[in-house]
This record gives C-alpha cells, sequence and structure tokens, in this order.
RNA sequence: GGGAUUGUAGUUCAACUGGUUAGAGCACCGCCCUGUCACGGCGGAAGUUGCGGGUUCGAAUCCCGUCAAUCCCGCCA
C-alpha cells in the first residue's frame, strides 16, 4: 500500500517508513552511493541507496534505468545539511531504500525523454505517437491536472451554491440543417437511416427546461466536422448550461460568479466585478472583430466624414459606394514598420489583401504634426483635415496610421488582422492580464450573399429583444459572448419559448413548415405544452483551460488529441473496416481514389 | 480545396556556394567514480538525410512529384 505520493513527502516524514511508487526520472550513480528521483504526477523524490546503509536495494538499484516503474520502502531522512535542495518541494529530504522492487523495465529506447528536467522541445508528430508517454511529462500533467481541476472547480460550484443538476444528453441523436457538418453514422437496424453526433445538446437541453430541470449543466462532448485549427477540434468539450425564468442580466452575473470562481481556484486571481461590455456594434466599431483582445490599445477610429470630400480618389469612392474608412494608429510604427512592408509584395500588404483590402493606405506622423505620405494623399488633404486626423487618433510623433477604405466588413477584417499581427510583434500584449469581457446585443441574422437569405448569426432558437420583434431581419438578438484575451470562451443566448415567434424566426431563415416540422417538429411541440421562459451558456473548456494553462493549441489541453487532418496518430483512427460490418449496416463507400493522369 | 513552414542517428540540432568517411549535445551500451540532484570521467554502438524520380562527374544541399506534422485562408449557426 503506498503510503504517500512521491511529491508529498515533506520534513514531517522524517524518521517513518514509506511506501513510495513510481517511475525512475533520473538516476545518479557514483558507484558507491546510488540516488534515483522517483516521479509520479505529483512531483519527484529523492531516493538513495548504498552498499553500506541499504545493502539489500543497492544491487537492484544497480539495474534500474530511467522510466522503470519500482517500489520503494524506504526511511524518510533529513537531507545533509550541503545537500538539501530549495528547487524540490521535496528538497529537505531524501528516502534510504531499504528494499527496491522492480515492477516494469523500459524494454526499448524511448521516444524521446521523459524527465522532468529535459526541457527540449519534442516534435508534436511523435508526441501524439507516444501520447502515453508525453502525458507523463510535467507540462502535460500539469495541463491534464489544471483541466480537472478547472472541471471541479465548475461543479463544485455549479452544484453546490447553485443548485444545478447534471444530466446526460445523447450522443446518438438527429442531424440538424444550420451550422456546421455532422458526423453521421449508419443505423443498423433502420438501414438507410442515420444519427448525428450532436454539435451541441441545444435542443435537448432547452426540453429539459420544459421538463422542468431549471438549472442544468453538462460536461458535453460536441463533434462538429469542419477543419481544424490550433483552437479547434473535431470533438470538443463544452461546459453546457440552461436556465429557466432567469434575465439575461442574471444569467450574465451567474456565469461571471462561476468564471471568477473558477479563476480563483485554479489560478489564486480575483477577477475584477463586473465584467466590461461591449455591444456588438461597438466591438465592430473599435475593434474590427466580435472577439476582441482588450489587453493593448490601437483602437480603430472612423475618419469616413472627414475624408469623403478628400482628393484621394480611393477614400472617395469608398464612402460614396456606402463603405467607411478607419484607421489603425500603431505606435512607435515609423520605426517598427518598414514601407516595404506596407507596399504590395510586403507582409502586412499580403496580409491585408488575404483580408479583402484592394490597398493599404498609410501616413506617418512626424515632429510637430508634419505629415510624411505619397504624394497622392498628402497633396489631397486639407490642413483642416490633417489636424483633424491628428486630433481623432491622438497620433504623436513616430507613429504610423494605416488605412482601410472599402466597404464596412473588409476594412474590419482588414485592421483587425492588422491589429493584432503588429501587436503581437511590437510585443503590446501584457501577456499576464486576464480581460474578460462580454459581447451582447449581436444582430440575429446575418445576409448570405451566396445563399440569398438570412442565416442565424448565433442559432435559430436566439430569441430577439421585444423591442425589435417588428422587424427581425434588423433586430438585436439577446445572445452573448463571452471574451478572454481576445477568444470567444463561450456564449449563449435567452431562447424562443413561443411556437409563434419561433416560426417567425424560421420564415426568416428561409425554412419551410415543412422542413421546421421535420427537422424541428418535437421541440415547437414541446413548446405547446408549457414552456418556461429560458436561456442558457456553454464555455468552451478546451480553449478556457488553454488559456489558463498559456498553450496556444488546445491539443495541449487534450488528452488523446486528433491531428490537423483530424486523425489520431496514435491508435490509426479513422481505418478501414471488414466488408462484414458494412454489409451488415448496408453502407457502400462510393470513394474511387484518383488516378493520376500523365 | 488553396497558401506557407518543417522533415538529417532513439531524440534535439549542425553540415558554407552542390565536393573527402554526414557531425555535436542528450538518451542508449560498457568501464570507472562515496553526496549528487540537468552529477562527473573514459570508451562504444548508432544514419535508406521522410519516400519516389530527375539534373550533375558528384545531391542532405538544386528541380519535379508524393507523404506526414504544424500555422493560416476558405470552412467552423
Amino acid at each position: 500500500m503506498r503510503s504517500y505520493y512521491c511529491g508529498d513527502v515533506r520534513s514531517a516524514q522524517i524518521g517513518e517508513t514509506v511506501t513510495l511508487y513510481g517511475w525512475v526520472d533520473r538516476r545518479r550513480d557514483h558507484g558507491f552511493v546510488i540516488f534515483l528521483d522517483l516521479r509520479d504526477r505529483t512531483g519527484t523524490v529523492q531516493v538513495v541507496s548504498d552498499p553500506d546503509r541499504t545493502p539489500k536495494s543497492h544491487p537492484v538499484a544497480e539495474g534500474v534505468r530511467n522510466e522503470y516503474v519500482i517500489k520503494v520502502v524506504g526511511r524518510v531522512s533529513k537531507r545533509p545539511d550541503e545537500s538539501l535542495n530549495p528547487k524540490l518541494a521535496t528538497g529537505e529530504i531524501e528516502v534510504y531504500a531499504e528494499e527496491i522492487e522492480l515492477l516494469s523495465a523500459v524494454r526499448k529506447q524511448l521516444p524521446f525523454q521523459v524527465s522532468l528536467s529535459d526541457t527540449e522541445t519534442v516534435k508534436e508528430e511523435l508526441r501524439m505517437k507516444y501520447r502515453y508517454l508525453d502525458l507523463r511529462r510535467d507540462r502535460m500533467s500539469k495541463n491534464l491536472q489544471l483541466r480537472h481541476s478547472v472541471v471541479k472547480a465548475a461543479r463544485r460550484f455549479l452544484e453546490d451554491d447553485e443548485n444545478f443538476i447534471e444530466v446526460e444528453t445523447p450522443i446518438l441523436t438527429k442531424s440538424t440543417p444550420e451550422g456546421a457538418r455532422d458526423y453521421i453514422l449508419p443505423s443498423r437496424v433502420n438501414p438507410s437511416e442515420w444519427y448525428a453526433l450532436p454539435q451541441s445538446p441545444q435542443l435537448f437541453k432547452q426540453l429539459l427546461m420544459v421538463s422542468g430541470f431549471d438549472r442544468y449543466y453538462q460536461v458535453a462532448r460536441c463533434f462538429r466536422d469542419e477543419d481544424l485549427r490550433a483552437d479547434r477540434q473535431p470533438e470538443f468539450t463544452q461546459l453546457d448550461m440552461e436556465m429557466s425564468f432567469l434575465s439575461q442580466e442574471e444569467i450574465l452575473d451567474l456565469n461571471e460568479r462561476l468564471l471568477c470562481h473558477i479563476v480563483k481556484a485554479v489560478k489564486g486571481v480575483d477577477l475584477p466585478r463586473p465584467f466590461p461590455r461591449l455591444t456588438y456594434k461597438e466591438a465592430m466599431d473599435r475593434y474590427g472583430c466580435d472577439k476582441p483582445d482588450t489587453r493593448y490599445g490601437m483602437e480603430l477610429v472612423d475618419l469616413s466624414d472627414v475624408l469623403q470630400n478628400s482628393g484621394f480618389k480611393v477614400f472617395t469612392d469608398a464612402v460614396a459606394r456606402g463603405g467607411i474608412i478607419k484607421v489603425l494608429p500603431v505606435p512607435g510604427g515609423n520605426d517598427a514598420i518598414s514601407n516595404v512592408r506596407i507596399k504590395p509584395g510586403g507582409d502586412l500588404f499580403k496580409e491585408a489583401s488575404e483580408a479583402g483590402a484592394r490597398g493599404l493606405a498609410y501616413i506617418r506622423v512626424r515632429e510637430n504634426g508634419e505629415i510624411d505620405t505619397i504624394g497622392a494623399i498628402k497633396d489631397n488633404l486639407t490642413e483642416d483635415q490633417k489636424a483633424e486626423i491628428l486630433k481623432r487618433t491622438q497620433a504623436k510623433a513616430g507613429d504610423l496610421l494605416l488605412f482601410g477604405a472599402a466597404d464596412a466588413p473588409t476594412v474590419n477584417k482588414t485592421l483587425d488582422r492588422l491589429r493584432q499581427v503588429i501587436a503581437r510583434e511590437l510585443k503590446l500584449v501584457d501577456e499576464t492580464k486576464m480581460n474578460l469581457l462580454w459581447v451582447v446585443e449581436f444582430p440575429m441574422f446575418e445576409w448570405n450573399a451566396d445563399e440569398k437569405r438570412f442565416e442565424a448569426l448565433h442559432h435559430p432558437f436566439t430569441r430577439p429583444y421585444n423591442e425589435d420583434a417588428g422587424d427581425l431581419t434588423t433586430a438585436r438578438a439577446q445572445a452573448y459572448d463571452i471574451v478572454l484575451n481576445g477568444f470567444e470562451i463561450g456564449g449563449g443566448s435567452l431562447r424562443i419559448h413561443e411556437p409563434e415567434l419561433q416560426a417567425k424566426v424560421f420564415e426568416t431563415i428561409g425554412l419551410s413548415d415543412e422542413e421546421a416540422n421535420s427537422k424541428f417538429g418535437f421541440l415547437l411541440e414541446a413548446f405547446e405544452y408549457g414552456a418556461p421562459p429560458h436561456g442558457g451558456l456553454a464555455l468552451g473548456l478546451d480553449r478556457l483551460v488553454m488559456l489558463l494553462a498559456g498553450e496556444e493549441s488546445i491539443r495541449d489541453t487534450i488528452a488523446f488529441p486528433k491531428t490537423q487532418q483530424a486523425r489520431c496518430v496514435l491508435t490509426s483512427a479513422p481505418s478501414g473496416v471488414d466488408e462484414k460490418q458494412l454489409k451488415e449496416l448496408q453502407v457502400a463507400s462510393t470513394y474511387r481514389p484518383k488516378v493520376k493522369e500523365d
């Protein structure tokens, strides 16, 4: 029976005989005395063996190597004064190994070094192939333990303080239109029919409200068959919540307290409340995006009214066509950013054109309010216009002003990207900050020009503001996103609980009565039997943990993640299956490998 | 679907402008070492330079194709 975890042995145990289990993190053999660092997920402790004091264990210690699994029975001793190690939590003591039992040896060369003290970065492909070894290492072990602490704190808060109950919802469910591509599974019992894996428990949690489970939560796995990114995996986890009889204000308040509780529990930090709020419009105006990183300034400035009558054609045309002119001020940008990078061929120009911009105008602010730019702009600005530009941007000598002039979405997208790229490059991001904020008052719908129809910005069950319900196409939604340091870590909304209003929304997005009934009839019917007003929110657990851990990919918060090709290199999934399995499912593949032509 | 980066010993990296036998740290194996803690010393083994083709007297290096990992665009209510 283990008496302590390795990392937990302290001076208080001096004199005690203890039983420890773990992996050999490192072995230091002095020919006579041998030191072993014994490691488990809590840390390491120094085990000592020598032929005089521990004759029984010494021959075993000689044969032990890195990553062997051993059992140690020994006496905890105070280290000699000159051998104390203040770098280790267990550095005041060591364990004299009366007995060492070899439980499992390493038979093959390790694909990479596991030791806590190894600082080399290992290729991610290799880490994922031998994930079980990677998870032994300090970084990943800590990340998974942090993830556990976050979930634990959330459960304590929601269950113990707020009276939520966890309900599991189906993984085998129904494919729905709108939203991401579904993962689908064939039904053996019902040939030619298909389940879908849930993109989120959305409809079920609303049904649970109708059932009277007025405070529901779930640590819910969600599936979306879309291409991967550093912060997107095909399966991911939401901390999913739904509540009845609460206003938006009350839901936001509860979630602020939840997040504060989590951050306090895992970081020991008290976050200031209430969290700042931006409307969607403010966020787009000031940052050009709906999930702004407010750890640094460089807020966008609208100069449409000032420059629409300038002689510079690019500016005047943009406004004449209904577009806007905005500026991204870059403090100290004159020295940091060369003309070559802004002009065609440059990296910043490329960044802008990828966002849809056709050019990237600039002004360099010199001493005494002098401005330096291409002639076509300089010659066509009046002194008043120049003064107004400097006044609104509050630009100082040395600052660079980057201009976007086009339709509003393009300008915002362009300047948002440049703002992020430049802030990172100029080290304007305060990495110690945790800036949480709400974005509220999203529009209900967005026009999809390709499909010539309105699409729900959040999802089609989102409730409009009552005063906007007259014309839904321009209505604001009672929807909210929670943003942490420029990442959307969660979002939610008040829902519609009246069949009539829900039907109006379906109509607006071009979903016919028939379609609506076949896809969501069960929900609409449920609302006929006494549905409470309700709303909810889901937090992206992987992203939240990523940010708390200081990682740059959610793969580093997931025990067994997929590669960018959505493969598991550890198990080699996905893979072919037996013909027999396909036959049972009455499924055949239409896939034919591409034949190369010469 | 598209753009970019990377791929050399178990591993992390190096190898000039295409030029001798592709090197080093760590790991591994052997010997030595009484207090180390990323212990130290001596020695050893270890390579289809991702894979396939091409150019060349000669390719890790140049070209074409391909595979894999990563980042990004499209996509992700």
